[in-house]
DNA sequence: CATAGAAATATTGGATCCAATATACAATGT
DNA sequence: ACATTGTATATTGGATCCAATATTTCTATG
């Protein structure tokens, strides 16, 4: 097990450093579905004793990414086919609603940061750096809709999956695919056409979410 | 301060049982917004010590319902009608999904609970037990989508905005209309009408938000 | 008497120690 | 040889102690 550095601003306590380092690693996959996360050797990995330790577990496990038992320690979750088809789902509903509700406060400067990061997600090449564009195409839209929990929820529902996403668009072709969707996304919402980033975002997510549940199956036999 | 007994099966360790207790106490207003919880007061109202208590903090504060500060300690959550408005729409979003995914799956056996938790509404003359009797009826209906993630999601944003309703409920005939509002609820469910049913559940949400928001203005100022 | 500064108190986050239990492995009997 | 039992080890959850800092109270001074 090896960990990332953590940089977080305001990471008022040791549990906060712990618990943004191991939720990094799970959702880039760092951490293997079903590896042992024991408190000693991670409390050691951070300089620091176990409570926080204790404390960021919890909080994983709260957000579904890990799955402890008293005596026998944590292992980082893994989600069935089931699973996983029903968080794709999910996230094709609320974020086509977010979408919508972003493209009326669309304005110059926001349009010209996703413009960007579009690009940015066209040109990635190093595929460890996908997730980290991906998101930031999406939630620089997504933050125009002004819905603070709506994202607060579309953030932990991506977690859940990125790093199966991550693993699949490594082996297969599907970041083109996924890049001319964006350039669509995009269009429509300099376009201002709301119904349609909607829909196109539904898509793109329930697409992605067939592509991946495809190529799980065929993995896991 | 005072909590009610907690009655967890697997409550398997003391943070767990801290943690019900306060989020039962917070989401039915039993605690009130903006309330102080030291850890030290709490963790001898449990007889434990203030690990596990803070381990429940940590947890109550992931789910929005407190906010922490060091060396300031824990207070109940407020929130502002912007953010009670947020999630309204929310819920009126997923809800409206969800009943529309649990209707082809009603069997009898359902049908027969939900309308036995939907006659309990409209007798129910207890205020305090008025949020128990609605979720019984919403979720004994919702469990039939087969939807785990999206069930956790709707019951972690009812959680947030609960209190607010039961002290609106108790306070004005609001519960009237809910309950007639229930009963085309259920009749569109028994008819296997789910984009009704859906329809309904949107307007059911959307009508009690703005119901709540109108009532918060006048109470807030 | 009012106010500024200092000491006392309250309160949190983290470290270390202890208790409980699951797992692994060795010893023993058939 | 193999199954079974007992023990040693690993690992977690919780209790107690310590360090850091915010708040409050008290005192001294103008």
């Amino acid at each position: 097990m090896k960990l990332d550095a953590v940089d977080i601003r305001q990471a008022a306590s040791a549990a906060d450093i712990v618990y943004e380092a191991l939720r990094k690693a799970i959702i880039e996959g760092a951490l293997a579905e079903g590896e042992n996360l024991r408190q000693d050797q991670i409390a050691q990995m951070f300089n620091t004793s176990r409570i926080p330790v204790r404390e960021a577990l919890s909080r994983l496990e709260q957000h579904g990414l890990i799955t402890t038992q008293r005596y026998k320690g944590a292992v980082v979750a893994g989600l069935s086919i089931e699973e996983i088809e029903e968080i794709f789902e999910f996230r094709a509903l609320l974020e086509a609603e977010v979408i919508r509700l972003a493209v009326p406060n669309l304005d110059r400067k926001t349009l010209d940061l996703a413009r960007r990061h579009c690009d940015d997600f066209g040109k990635e090449s190093d595929s460890a750096k996908w997730g980290e564009t991906n998101r930031n195409f999406h939630y620089s839209l997504y933050e125009a809709a002004r819905r603070p929990y709506y994202l607060q929820i579309v953030r932990a529902s991506l977690d859940r999956i990125d790093r199966y996403l991550r693993a699949q668009l490594t082996l297969t072709d599907g970041m083109k695919r996924a890049a001319r969707e964006h350039e669509a996304i995009f269009d429509a919402c300099a376009k201002g056409d709301a119904d349609m980033a909607s829909s196109l975002t539904r898509d793109h997510i329930l697409d992605a979410g067939r592509s991946l549940v495809v190529f799980l199956r065929d993995q896991r036999g």
